[in-house]
DNA sequence: TATGTAATGGAACGATTGGTTCATAATGTG
DNA sequence: CACATTATGAACCAATCGTTCCATTACATA
């Protein structure tokens, strides 16, 4: 029979999404790419396609970790509403990892760049990341009626977006979190306000 | 003497902001500078040193004329604290102008794309992106104490960031007048429990 | 009109890009 | 051991990148 894959398709993926995560798409070389994932550039090609193929498939396991984690902390049924969507905030924008949180989202990331060079690329960011701004509104359905939810869910996902650039650009946390904080006061705030 | 220049420094530079903030530093090519331009490859260089030079001046250029915008609003004395932010905001996220608030803003975008990648060009647009920060400091000042006003104008400036990359994924703009008047909102209503 | 200076257009540069091809080496099975 | 299959690395490809250079053209002054 034919000679095994000696390397991992999962560990050499991750190692690819690292490169696009820290530089983006059209910055990362297919020499960069080689290097981080330490195989040859006949493997790369024979089992990726090619660079932009290899992309959209780092996109969607990179979507696909996401939703993970908004599995685990929003619908999960230890906790709902905004404690949930606090837990949420805290694990992705204030985690221990320093050089891990200042890189942003990937999504975030490649929305931005391929704006107004790359519309498929652009759309195939937007679907995946459309998850959390669901999970956030499906959240807030718990506190809200439907129209309040969309509003406040839409207003919250801005929030997530501005914040990941702020990561960015190297905001201290403790004003990261304070920031958090103060969003989802707004949030309990309004709430009381309209039950009462 | 010499011959003279026959095209206006000013009205090319504005072709190359329009180019840079459309398709970014990197993905822009030195055949969409010429062709936007319309300037000769020779003249590119004779005038403009190179394609990371222009894009400094460029970045440079825009700083000053989004200052501007902020002394027209900001800091002029015909509106004070939250109207005068109100102002500014719907002034650069409500343009009229379709095709032009979906580009974002080229400082937000250079940010975004030189992270991890042009330390330079990163912090160069970080500093001159800064200004609206302190603009927004400076104005809430009118409202707040010292300590409040620093907190607000940094969530606010958050929220800048966040509606910037909202533009350019296509939010509708009756939404995103919503989202900026709820939290300028939250801002009012925080002051008066405060004052109270 | 002659002269000096600068803008111009085009050819060519070397480097790097992503991608392909092909002969060779390595491996599991019959 | 022989075969089939696949990973591998080197060489190669065309295209594009930003940049430089040079001969030519256009202009303002003297």
């Amino acid at each position: 029979m034919a000679r095994p894959q000696v390397f991992n398709q999962q560990e050499v993926m991750a190692k690819a999404i690292e490169c696009f995560w820290l530089k983006g798409y059209s910055e990362t070389s297919l020499a960069d790419l080689l290097k981080a994932m330490n195989i040859s550039r006949s493997s790369f090609y024979n089992s990726f396609g090619d660079k932009r193929q290899l992309f959209q498939m780092c996109l969607q396991a990179y979507g696909q970790q996401m939703e993970q984690l908004l599995a685990m902390t929003l619908l999960s049924d230890k906790m709902l509403g905004l404690p949930a969507i606090r837990q949420f905030l805290q694990l992705v924008l204030l985690s221990p990892a320093e050089e891990l949180s200042s890189r942003g989202c990937l999504l975030v990331n490649t929305i931005a760049e391929t704006a107004k060079v790359d519309a498929e690329l652009n759309s195939q960011a937007k679907k995946l990341l459309l998850s959390v701004k669901l999970g956030f509104i499906q959240q807030l359905e718990n506190e809200f009626d439907h129209e309040a939810s969309l509003r406040h869910g839409e207003w919250l996902f801005t929030q997530l977006l501005g914040w990941r650039l702020q990561t960015q650009m190297g905001i201290e946390k403790s004003s990261l979190e304070a920031q958090i904080n103060w969003s989802l006061l707004q949030l309990k705030n309004n709430c009381s306000i309209e039950s009462n």
